[in-house]
DNA sequence: AACGAAACCTGCGCGC
DNA sequence: TGCGCGCAGGTTTCGT
């Protein structure tokens, strides 16, 4: 499901629904989903959930002495519900909290994943360490840089997330149409002025797609019930064969890098 | 070093 | 109705 927009929707879910309680019993049903020794994931029993935070895509959750990371990766989501509901098809784990409710891990694809590590390292091991600045925070001269010195396109330098963090291929497509920079223009293309409108542009729709708690489509929902409204707001990502709302020229729908992409072709170049 | 394709999974919609 | 194919908001791994 998710880009930067939508797991911080259900970061802000889950403060509002799970903060300060404790973990009492763990049912992991498919645990490829985990990373970590499933032996050692069960030092989460009996610690408590002190703060819920994200990293780009990354969900974090503060325990104790340990963090739990989150990739909800296509189609993760969670739910939760009274203790003594057994577990679904496509529901993975459940963590029980406060002997009352369990928090329920769903995943159709089963792509999501979890890593368990130590409070004093987490930010420095597998996911995390890599991960590049987000948008909101990226300093444009050291994306510019990086930008300017790959031969790729750039809707491929904006998805890799040790680039830039939080962009996925709706924002992009979203972030590219709004800078008026065609997804194929290869970066050492791109002068310095068009990196920055392409850096306001992400900083723009990620602001307001945060404020309208992300994007709804097909199935995703962030949490059970909880939509988000920014679907409204796309102009080019889905809208194929219907006219551009700058310049009325029939939107297109291209691969990229495999990727499904939607352009302006008058807006974009 | 850098790039692209394949792999990881399942379900859905489409054309035949 | 049934089958096969392509597609899906992401990332890692493998081969070139």
């Amino acid at each position: 499901m998710p880009e930067l927009p939508e797991v911080e929707t259900v970061r802000r879910t889950l403060e509002n629904l799970i903060l300060n309680k404790r973990v009492t019993k763990i049912e992991v049903r498919y645990p490829k989903i985990i990373q970590t020794d499933v032996s050692d994931f069960n030092r989460i029993l009996g610690q408590k959930i002190h703060r819920i935070d994200r990293l780009g895509k990354h969900l974090i959750f503060i325990l104790d002495h340990d963090v739990l990371l989150i990739h909800l990766r296509m189609e993760g989501r969670f739910f939760l519900r009274d203790k003594d509901t057994a577990l679904n098809k496509h529901e993975h784990i459940g963590f029980q909290l406060d002997h009352k409710q369990v928090l329920i891990y769903h995943d159709v694809r089963k792509f999501g994943t979890m890593h368990l590590y130590s409070i004093e390292t987490y930010l420095s091991e597998s996911p995390l360490a890599k991960l590049g600045a987000e948008p909101m925070t990226m300093d444009v001269n050291s994306l510019y840089d990086q930008v300017s010195k790959r031969k790729t396109e750039i809707k491929a330098i904006l998805l890799d997330q040790t680039v830039i963090s939080g962009l996925g291929n709706i924002y992009v497509d979203e972030t590219l149409f709004r800078a008026k920079i065609h997804p194929t223009r290869l970066g050492i293309s791109l002068s310095k002025l068009e990196v920055e409108n392409i850096l306001m542009a992400a900083r723009e729709v990620l602001h307001k797609a945060v404020l309208l708690g992300g994007t709804t489509i097909r199935t995703f929902e962030a949490m059970d019930g909880v939509h988000g409204r920014f679907q409204n707001e796309l102009l080019v990502h889905t809208k194929v064969g219907e006219p551009c709302p700058v310049c009325g020229t029939t939107i297109i729908k291209m691969k990229v890098k495999g990727r499904g992409t939607y352009v302006c072709p008058r807006c974009q170049n």
